[in-house]
DNA sequence: ACAAGTAAGTGAGCATGCTCATTTTATTTC
DNA sequence: GAAATAAAATGAGCATGCTCACTTACTTGT
């Protein structure tokens, strides 16, 4: 059984590697499973064993990628800049990592980067879940406490959204999306820090009101 | 040619309305374009003539419900509360319009809602387009003039991400979704404010400084 | 009134993501 | 080492989104 094992995962990264060859080369619509099986020199029903869809393996791809970049930001070892640099230096690391696969996002936004997707989904969770953890990580080297679920999907909504624009940037150095990063994260960050000062202040909270009667 | 043409639109609406009570009774996936075009009643090519993929009826859908909220608050004669009030009331108008498309939004993420989309797309790109030209009609009226393109991608990405959000909110009437709105419009609103401000202080424009190196 | 031309409709068929009954391979038992 | 058992691989086949060569229906010119 262990000789088996290792040939499982052998299987498991030569799929993945024929995935990324074939999608660079040819795109995902391009791409059909039957390639990547051939490629893996394995049937088709394989594949499945290995991955539940096609676009299962993609979010492998992508939550592989950034994986370095987590650990690296996770270790702490960083120069501590503001949190806003250090988020943005974050973010702009794991794009980075995600150039390959830059194109292919989109057709994961709907599984692996949509939010409150059912749980126990194996590896697009993954992305998303690591990710936000990472974030946590940072913000609470910098001294913001216990982000709020609001806060984190706001949060996840900037950063899909900047994953979304990337998929399509045209700018030659892409550099259309790191502005939009920037000022996203400008935004995000004072945010933050304008609801601590609140906090602080302990003032009224009124985010009830002007809601209560559109439901 | 006269009587073609009213058949034609007669057809249209039937496909539209035999998709919305199909995707209603049975879901996205389960509804398959052999369903729509027989309880249209015509054949399968015959839908494709009227609809270029079968995701381009749910965006077409999307679209036409939120068509009225766009109208009425682009006529101008809503009572002139703050701009993120009105903002506010304007996404959950559309909302409401979109409640029995709700969990089908997903799917339309990737073409109807993505931005930047290669132009030309008929139905998928009138959502986005005519939804941000009712926001940009909302910030001129009050007096938040010319947002800039990134202003409005990052209004794009908040939107996209309630959107997603709201498919899979599981709070009893969905407040979980406008507690996020509300949050969402504040963070983003004092934003435009904040740079409204500096732009007035002339402040030296510090936005290309730290992500020079990281590109 | 008829022929020619044009636009819309049609559905058999294709491509492809995914399944599942069957076969093959590996491991354990005696 | 043979039989039994478990696990993994297999690929024919299914479902379905979409196409396209052909048919049908209607308009126009004479």
């Amino acid at each position: 059984m262990r000789v088996t094992a290792e040939t499982q995962a052998a299987t498991h990264e030569r799929i993945l590697e024929v995935a990324q060859e074939l999608l660079a080369a040819k795109g995902f619509e391009a791409t059909t499973t039957r390639d990547i099986a051939h490629g893996a020199e394995i049937a088709v029903g394989t594949l499945f064993n290995y991955f539940t869809t096609k676009e299962a393996i993609v979010a492998t791809l992508a939550a592989e990628a950034v994986a370095g970049a987590h650990r690296k930001f996770g270790r702490g070892n960083f120069e501590a800049d503001s949190f806003e640099e250090e988020l943005f230096a974050f973010v702009a690391a794991g794009l980075r990592k995600l150039k390959p696969l830059r194109q292919h996002l989109p057709v994961v936004l709907e599984t692996a980067l949509s939010p409150l997707v059912l749980a126990g989904e194996d590896d697009g969770q993954s992305l998303r879940v690591s990710h936000l953890e990472a974030v946590l990580r940072l913000a609470n080297k910098h001294g913001v406490k216990d982000l709020s679920p609001v806060a984190l999907q706001i949060y996840w909504s900037l950063y899909t959204g900047l994953l979304l624009f990337w998929a399509n940037d045209k700018s030659p150095r892409q550099e259309d999306t790191l502005a939009l990063l920037d000022h996203s994260l400008e935004m995000f960050v004072s945010w933050l820090n304008s609801r601590l000062d609140d906090s602080l202040i302990k003032l009224p909270n009124k985010k009830e009101l002007h809601y209560a009667n559109h439901c």
